[in-house]
DNA sequence: AGCACGCCGACT
DNA sequence: GTCGGCGTGCTC
């Protein structure tokens, strides 16, 4: 009897591919282990079994298996229909999934090695000058990897060499796979039980007394040892008898210390459990049994609750109620880095029990987070995390909470697969039947209207923890203070006014100014001319703290120019203005106060994120001037006053979302202010002052905004009327581009006939050289969704088998952000 | 995705 | 004349 094995292999590729198995093999492979297998002419792939059967595949002979790299599976049976489910429904590869749900760590993949072979017996005159070099090398250090032989050789392709090699029978070429994940371990030591006795021990003292350093180490390793009979770590003993690793070494050496490794977890939690009990006021427990009791019904619970009203503690009594049940929780949030306010009360509350899983972590880290939730151990009963912690191996899910749902980060953009983990975790969570709550302050429509149609359930928090007041809102006409000539550099005499009145009360300010837009470009008085990038479609924007200018898209960057590159006049000024011009000015402004700048360029290093909002918790800063990321659940009690410097960039962002955006960014920064007994105040500097969307921020209705929405999206037809997939086609190539992309727009159109948009290019037409054109596919609401993916399928299929637009590669996204 | 095979320009 | 560019085809 023959076995086979279909397996996911971490490539693009649409395909499963069939092993074939020993009947031992088969017995013990169960769905979900890793596979080492072999692909193509050398390599070595780690895959995944998805089936186990006795077909033999009928157009080719089924290759076996190269190891078994697991002893039980790394997969669930519900890892593995989640990511079909994935695969089918954001039209990518389950190879896709797999690259982006596995830690990288559990990838392994193979080297080619070169190694002398065994009776080589090399003729110098029978070499070229490669082939010498190469062996003369492996002469010296017996192996070498093919990227060493590219440096020894100074060339891209050495292959070709190293196959004459093979072929004179000089080398070998071998594949080697590592195991990335390292354990870690800690270095113990004990006394040798030689000396062990009372005798021996002061012998040994003896006769260490002319080796004073040593002597005192042993007699620091006695008086540990008496206190506390635990194994006694390497680290310890030096801290306590403050000798070098040297001296312990010398012990080690002469035999009278034994050392010693055991294996330990690098996740450990710290700090102390506080044991605060959370106790719900009315308002919130009634939530807290409205939710229940939906959860009771299966449905997804939709928690609309305005800022600072206590959705967290709601949070926390759902995920304990969860853990009594004896289930996991998952806890998703925008974006990990800003929420180390919100981790902390977490592990306040449930100690050791919250793992906190993120990309930023090492490979290491994250193997030994998956593996807690896995093996369903008591350290991986809470994950908190970003959209890619839904990939994690629950065994037994009971609760996933998405924390601020609108938020468009949760999408994936880039690669494959480009998942919505909002989306996904409610069908995660039906996989395993579990509870789902999706809460923010200012649902995204999609929500709002799920929940309005009955497909979610919704509960409502009108009211802010402790009765404080919803913040004061004031829209500042800057239109008028420019023309009357009452602005100083970017601020309204009203902006300035409040700032002053909160710095005397010694009150802490928040500034905003969005990231989209700000940043500054360099324009030429005399001819209008302003740098470019040579790679993409876009301004060159100037960077003052390195003196640059420098492209978003593609990082090129040159020094500042002191004159115009176009005609030399050396009149040139900065248009736009970023956080750093609002920071300048504002140092001006208010010499004497302390002044905090939150954006991309000052939150680069690892703890960056941190430092500024601990000096500004710590009010060591009295003026916060910050972007998009001040908006995230970020609680400072002592902020009684937020300015937006400019509403309407965000406003007039060519995109169909960029009104709702633009009212759940300007209502979360306003929630910023006010979170204590003292009302807040709200300034909003705009152009526009009547605005429907700023008009609605500033009486916080959000569904007056909503309503308004609706409207729009229905008569345009977006969702969440009409469900949408973009098909992004790249090229290097402009008219190929356009023709690959009217080819395609033409097939789709016999199809879906009005429901295709474009093909048009993107507001940024050429990236990295590559020109953009985008096509539209616009689902009504009773047309089959799976037919439609199929469809799509198809005519890609097609497509990509026209020889002549093979260079253009199209970018599949499903529900666009 | 990688990698090999295969066909055309700038160099020993 | 070769080395090396990237077009295209395949991987169980």
């Amino acid at each position: 009897m023959s076995y086979f094995a279909d397996l996911i292999l971490p490539l693009p590729l649409e395909k499963r591919f069939t092993y074939s198995l020993t009947a031992e093999e088969a017995n013990f492979i169960q769905p979900g282990m890793r596979l080492a297998v072999p692909f193509g002419k050398n390599r070595i792939y780690t895959g995944i079994v998805a089936d186990i059967h006795q077909n033999p595949p009928e157009v080719y002979e089924a290759k076996p298996i190269h190891q078994i790299l697991d002893e039980k599976a790394l997969l669930t049976p519900e890892q593995l229909s989640f990511w079909k489910w994935i695969a089918s429904y954001y039209l990518c590869s389950e190879g896709d999934v797999m690259r982006a749900a596995l830690p990288g760590a559990f990838l392994l993949e193979s080297e080619s090695i070169v190694k002398l072979s065994k009776d080589a017996r090399p003729d110098a005159s029978e070499l070229n000058d490669d082939e010498y070099l190469v062996i003369e090398a492996l002469q010296r250090q017996s192996s070498m990897k093919i990227q060493e032989v590219e440096q020894l050789l100074d060339k891209k392709k050495v292959l070709p060499v190293i196959n004459k090699l093979v072929m004179k029978d000089l080398v070998d070429l071998n594949q080697e796979i590592y195991e990335q994940f390292k354990p870690k371990e800690v270095r113990y030591v004990k006394l040798n039980p030689a000396y062990e006795a009372e005798t021996e021990m002061h012998q040994l003292l003896d006769d260490l007394s002319r080796a004073p350093k040593q002597r005192e180490v042993l007699l620091s390793y006695f008086s540990i040892t008496a206190k506390s009979k635990k194994a006694l770590k390497t680290k310890k003993l030096l801290q306590e008898s403050g000798a070098s690793a040297g001296v312990l070494k010398s012990l080690i050496d002469k035999g009278i210390f034994e050392e010693f490794y055991e294996v330990t977890d690098r996740i450990n939690f710290k700090g102390e459990i506080s044991n605060h009990e959370i106790n719900l006021n009315k308002i919130q427990q009634q939530a807290f049994e409205e939710i229940q009791q939906n959860f009771q019904e299966d449905k997804v619970c939709l928690l609309h609750g305005v800022t600072s009203s206590g959705k967290t503690e709601i949070y926390i009594k759902l995920i304990e109620e969860a853990l009594n049940k004896g289930k996991q929780a998952l806890y998703l949030l925008p974006e990990i880095a800003l929420t180390t306010q919100l981790i902390k009360r977490l592990q306040n509350y449930f100690g050791e029990k919250v793992l906190v899983y993120h990309s930023k972590y090492s490979l290491n880290e994250r193997v030994e987070i998956y593996r807690h939730v896995l093996e369903n151990s008591e350290k991986g009963k809470i994950v908190i995390g970003a959209r890619s912690c839904i990939f994690l191996p629950f065994q037994d899910l009971g609760l996933v909470v998405v924390d601020e749902e609108h938020e468009s980060t949760f999408k994936q953009f880039d690669p494959a697969p480009r998942y919505h983990a909002r989306d996904s975790a409610v069908v995660l969570a039906n996989l395993f039947k579990a509870n789902i709550i999706l809460g923010s302050a200012t649902p995204s429509i999609e929500s709002y209207f799920n929940a309005e149609h009955n497909k979610y359930a919704l509960v409502e928090l009108s009211r802010r923890y402790g009765n404080v007041m919803m913040p004061e809102v004031e829209v500042v006409d800057i239109k008028t203070a420019h023309r009357k000539k009452k602005m100083t550099g970017h601020f309204s005499e009203r902006l300035l006014e409040e700032i002053k009145e909160s710095l005397k009360e010694e009150e802490q300010v928040i500034l905003f100014q969005n990231r989209r837009g700000f940043s500054p470009i360099m324009e030429c008085n005399t001819c209008g001319h302003s740098p470019q990038c040579p790679n993409c479609d876009v301004s060159l924007t100037f960077h003052s703290h390195n003196n640059q200018l420098r492209c978003h898209y593609c990082g090129y960057h040159i020094a500042m120019q002191q004159q115009c590159m176009a005609c030399g006049s050396s009149e040139i000024t900065t248009k736009g203005f970023g956080t750093e011009q609002v920071e300048t000015e504002l140092k001006a402004l208010f010499p004497k106060h302390n002044i905090g700048r939150m954006d991309q360029d000052t939150t680069r290093g690892k703890y960056a994120y941190e430092k500024i909002i601990e000096a500004f918790e710590a009010q060591e800063t009295d003026i916060l001037i910050g972007t998009q990321m001040l908006t995230k659940g970020l609680d400072f009690r002592k902020v009684s006053l937020v300015g937006i410097m400019n509403a309407d960039n965000l406003l007039n962002f060519p995109d169909f979302r960029a009104h709702e955006r633009s009212f759940q960014l300007m209502l979360q920064v306003a929630g910023r202010s006010g979170r204590t007994k003292k009302r807040g105040k709200v300034l909003i500097q705009t152009y526009n002052p009547y605005h429907q969307i700023i008009q609605q921020v500033s009486t916080g209705s959000y569904i007056e905004m909503y309503k308004e929405q609706l409207e729009d999206r229905y008569q345009y037809q977006y969702p969440p009327y009409f469900r949408l997939i973009r098909l992004t086609l790249k090229c290097r190539d402009y008219s190929m581009t356009n023709e690959a992309a009217d080819w395609l727009a033409r097939a789709l159109e016999n199809v879906f006939d009005r429901y295709i948009l474009g093909p048009e290019f993107p507001p940024v037409a050429r990236i990295r050289n590559e020109y953009y054109k985008n096509i539209l596919i616009k689902i009504p609401q009773k047309q089959s969704l799976g037919k439609t993916k199929k469809v799509v399928h198809r005519i890609l299929t097609s497509f990509r088998a026209i020889g002549a637009y093979r260079s253009v590669r199209v970018v599949v996204n499903v529900d666009p952000q």
